[in-house]
DNA sequence: CTGAAAGCGCTTACAG
DNA sequence: CTGAAAGCGCTTACAG
């Protein structure tokens, strides 16, 4: 059934050396313009394409690029967080107009890190992103220094750690819902989310959350900060723990997935949002806009971040010189902060 | 810096021939245990991986599936639809299990369909996902048919469209929510979506919903269906230009993203979800559990359905009989179809 | 502008 | 059980 046609075919049906054919195929002005046009011609009725295992193995390099997720491990797969579905679709988009294909693979932190697409040959670098301990992955990230692998991190940069990393400003975010949530005049706080090394992104959004306080000479009592991963459920267990002992005005969340799970805790102690509490979330994931109560979040622009990182990573093949960077953070206010009118319903 | 071993390189250090190291390496038994051992520790060592260019070249495989994702075209990239996302998910997980690499792209469904995967030897096998016109797309499906191309697609099995289909029942899942509304008492419907050729997904979940009410001697006149992509927006409006002739008891939407748009065009009328209008969707995407209303909708099995679809792509690569399946939609009840008991807020 | 030739790093008959 | 050799399909110096 299927006969591949190969260079080969094509020059023996152009008359000329395969060579020639390779030559033409690649748009080389070494060869005339007429056999070049005939070449083209032919291979397009062969329907003929370019192996790339061949080529690749040849130039030594993939026109690839590997994308590794890796998360906390859920027991749902399908509730992979909604904001790396944005950061995948938009460093999809940006590695296909650099014109390098990409390949995806999702990790659990558990496992063995078997994917060696560098060290294979399969890419040519690989971009990580996963929040998750970092603790867990960080050997990983020496291994792969180790190895001169080109890699980039999506997240917090860090002067500890090795690597290039593109993130979003983290510490500023956490400043900024705060300061609004000031401005709209709560005055106690509970924070729901890591906050250890492990999680270096929730720890900046905290810090944040702690500078905006400070600014304004309130001190926050650390027993009002619950850990939780970034899943709905930890949220709201986080959230329930925190409010057996005390009601906030405002529970500040490290993640949107976190305050939906505690918008739910707070509706189950027979509280409203945003009357009684206000929650706000992080990320603006596509939920936090259709959620019961619409979400006030944080905005990071996973368009840019894409583009970016797949820019960056291009730099760091072509042996450029690189550097972390971090995007300005954006405020989205909606009405569980309660500042706008709650929707008639 | 990166001068990556080869098998010649752990030959000459193991004292052995190249060929034995190959074999050694993908465990033959035809090599000596202890050599085999030798060669493994010196390729540990060394960080030794298999050139995969060469590897697929020699071997004429890739080890790899694409993944073509094609959408109608939105103005905002992060706005794939959720249940595509999903699939992504189990796709990879599924294909990882098998011992493949994924390779992902967005298709537009107006672009060239340049990525040639398959021709060019980067996979071995395609899997077509996405909803859209699909008579925009039919075409190249008869284009990959007769380049002999191992494809599968998801979606709704057709006659008279070329190719293997793996899918939800549609139909099926059409006939279930309408017997639920019409259990629940409802009696007067409109339909929001399109139910063109171009939407065989949309077109079988709504000849369900005939056929349900058919079935109780309900005959719904056609004037109270109205068009709709799979998209918030579309929902919105349909749903709205819907409502300006006629109140119905329920509103059937052909998808989860429709029905969240024709909620909002409920409220927008200062009617109430589910008093006054009852709505349900389709998908149990994440959203439709934490909307404003939680949402009743039929759940497709997403983690079954990727499963399915690589493990019969490969069947389909290693020339085996394959055929369409039809997998059972299930229903999911939430508040939205007005008979659960509305949340407290 | 074109061709003959080498070689990318493997796997696998073929021979022993 | 092991080795020498061919060859997968390209790209690219090298020579003309």
């Amino acid at each position: 059934m299927k006969n591949k046609a190969t260079s080969f075919d094509i020059a023996h049906m152009a008359g000329v050396s395969q060579s020639t054919v390779s030559r033409a195929l690649s748009d080389s002005p070494l060869v005339n313009k007429e056999t070049r046009d005939k070449i083209k011609q032919i291979a397009k009725e062969l329907n003929y394409k370019v192996d790339k295992n061949a080529s690749n193995l040849r130039k030594q390099h993939s026109q690839t690029l590997a994308l590794l997720l890796f998360e906390d491990p859920t027991s749902d797969d399908s509730l992979i967080n909604p904001f790396f579905i944005s950061m995948l679709g938009s460093i999809t988009k940006a590695s296909s107009a650099a014109g390098y294909d990409l390949l995806v693979s999702f990790q659990n932190l558990n496992d063995d890190w078997h994917a060696d697409y560098e060290d294979s040959n399969k890419a040519d670098g690989i971009i990580l992103l996963g929040y998750g301990s970092f603790t867990d992955y960080e050997h990983k990230l020496y291994q792969l220094e180790e190895q001169g692998t080109r890699y980039l991190r999506w997240g917090a940069p860090d002067q500890n750690h090795p690597g290039v990393s593109i993130g979003c400003d983290n510490y500023q975010g956490g400043i900024e819902v705060t300061k609004h949530l000031l401005q709209v005049g709560h005055r106690s706080f509970g924070f729901i989310g890591e906050v250890g090394d492990a999680a270096p992104e929730f720890k900046a959004r905290f810090d944040g959350f702690n500078k905006a306080l400070d600014d304004v000479g309130i001190r926050f009592d650390h027993n009002n900060q619950k850990d939780a991963i970034s899943t709905e459920q930890a949220g709201f267990e986080a959230a329930k723990s925190l409010l057996e002992n005390n009601i906030p005005d405002a529970l500040v969340c490290a993640s949107d997935l976190i305050a939906l799970g505690a918008i739910r805790a707070v509706r189950s102690k027979g509280l409203k949002v945003p009357k009684d509490i206000a929650v706000v979330g992080y990320d603006n994931i596509q939920v936090s806009e259709f959620a019961a109560t619409p979400l006030t979040t944080v905005y990071q622009n996973t368009q840019l971040a894409g583009e970016l990182l797949v820019s960056n990573l291009l730099k760091l093949i072509k042996q450029e010189p690189v550097s972390d960077y971090l995007m300005p953070p954006e405020l989205i206010v909606r009405e569980s902060c309660g500042v706008n009118q709650p929707v008639e319903r």
